[in-house]
DNA sequence: CCGTTAACCTGAGAGC
DNA sequence: TGCTCTCAGGTTAACG
C-alpha cells in the first residue's frame, strides 16, 4: 500500500501521539506476516518507552530506551491505528486511512500504553516488525538501501553514474529500492509522466535534460503528495478522517483511455505490464 | 546483468 | 445473489 508519502505522514503522526509513551504490554493475535514475528517480540518491548520515531524510506523507525529500536514495514495493506480512552484524544483517533469496514481478524498486533493503544492491522500480511537490540544490527539492515528520493543524496550527479550503463528500463530503476529508496508504483508512473519519459526506456538511453527532469519531479510529485496526506485508493477510498487525497491529483495513475492532462495533447493514456506491474503513460509525451 | 514470472496473502470489483 | 476471474500502494527468488 504505502510509498514514501503514506509513511511519511503516518509517521508524523504517531510522532505526536507516542513520544515517551511506555509499553504497557504487548498482544499479538498472528505471527505470521512476511516473516514470522520472533518469540521473544513482546517481552523485548515491554517496559520499555518510545524515545523518538522516524522514518526511512518505507520503513518506520520506532527508537526505544536502552538503545533498541523495532522496525515496522507496512507491506501493502499494512495500517496502524491510535486508539484512547482518553478524552482530549477522542477527535484526533490516529486510524490510519480508517476504514469501517476495516475487519478486525486482520489486527495482529496491539501494542498497548497506560491510556491508550496502538494496533497494527495488515489483511496481506506483506509487511513485516522487526526488533533491533543496538544501532549497528539496524543499520545492517538499511545499509543496502539507495538514497532516499527526497533527499539531496539523490541528485543529478548520482543518478547520471548509475545510468550510466544500465541496461534496465527506467521505471524498475525508480522502483529499485537498492538504486533509489521510497518509491513505488504509483509514484514511479506519475514521475515519469512529470518528466516526459517512457517506462520502458533504457536507463543508459536517458540523456541529460531527462535526468535533470528525474530529479526535479522525483522530488516535486513526493513533497507534493505529502503535502495532500499521501493517496488513499481502493479499500480506503472510503476512508475519514486522516486518509490523503493526492489520488485526485494522478496524472496518469489507473487512468487507462482517459485524456492525457498535458496542455494541447489529445492522447489517451495507455496501460501496460512492466514486471508484472501495471505502467500508465501518454505514449504522446513520454515517447521512448 | 536483465525482464518476467511466481510466490507470499486477502478482498474488492467486474462480468456473467 | 453468487460464482469466477483479475487485480492491488511491496519484495524477492528462480528461471531463461
Amino acid at each position: 500500500m504505502p510509498e514514501l508519502p503514506e509513511v511519511e505522514i503516518v509517521k508524523r503522526s504517531l510522532k505526536n501521539k507516542l513520544n515517551y509513551k511506555k509499553i504497557k504490554k504487548v498482544i499479538i493475535n498472528n505471527r505470521n506476516l512476511r516473516f514470522k514475528i520472533e518469540k521473544n517480540f513482546e517481552i523485548f518491548l515491554k517496559g520499555k518507552s518510545i524515545t523518538n520515531i522516524s522514518r526511512i524510506s518505507k520503513y518506520i523507525i520506532l527508537t526505544l530506551d536502552k538503545n533498541y529500536f523495532c522496525l515496522i514495514h507496512l507491506g501493502m495493506s499494512g495500517t496502524l491505528h491510535f486508539i484512547s480512552n482518553r478524552k482530549k484524544d477522542k477527535h484526533t483517533n490516529l486510524s490510519f486511512y480508517h476504514s469501517r469496514t476495516l475487519s478486525k481478524k486482520h489486527n495482529h498486533i496491539k501494542i498497548k500504553f497506560h491510556n491508550s493503544a496502538i494496533i497494527y492491522n495488515d489483511p496481506r500480511r506483506f509487511g513485516f516488525v522487526k526488533i533491533f537490540d543496538n544501532k549497528k544490527k539496524l543499520n545492517k539492515l538499511l545499509y543496502k538501501l539507495g538514497p532516499e528520493a527526497i533527499s539531496k543524496e539523490f541528485n543529478f550527479n548520482y543518478l547520471k553514474n548509475k545510468l550510466l550503463y544500465k541496461k534496465k528500463n527506467i521505471k524498475n530503476c525508480l522502483l529499485d529500492q537498492n538504486f533509489v529508496s521510497g518509491i513505488g508504483n504509483i509514484y514511479a508512473n506519475e514521475i515519469l509522466f512529470y518528466s516526459k519519459i517512457n517506462p520502458s526506456k533504457l536507463g543508459m538511453k536517458i540523456n541529460d535534460k531527462e535526468i535533470k527532469r528525474l530529479i526535479k519531479y522525483t522530488k516535486f510529485v513526493l513533497k507534493l503528495a505529502i503535502k495532500f496526506g499521501g493517496s488513499s485508493i481502493r479499500n480506503f477510498k472510503d476512508s475519514k478522517g486522516l486518509s490523503g487525497f493526492f489520488q485526485n491529483e494522478f496524472k496518469v495513475y489507473d487512468r487507462e483511455n482517459k485524456s492525457c492532462m498535458r496542455g494541447n495533447c489529445k492522447s489517451k493514456i495507455s496501460k501496460i505490464f512492466i514486471s508484472n506491474r501495471s505502467s500508465f503513460f501518454c505514449k504522446s509525451c513520454q515517447k521512448k
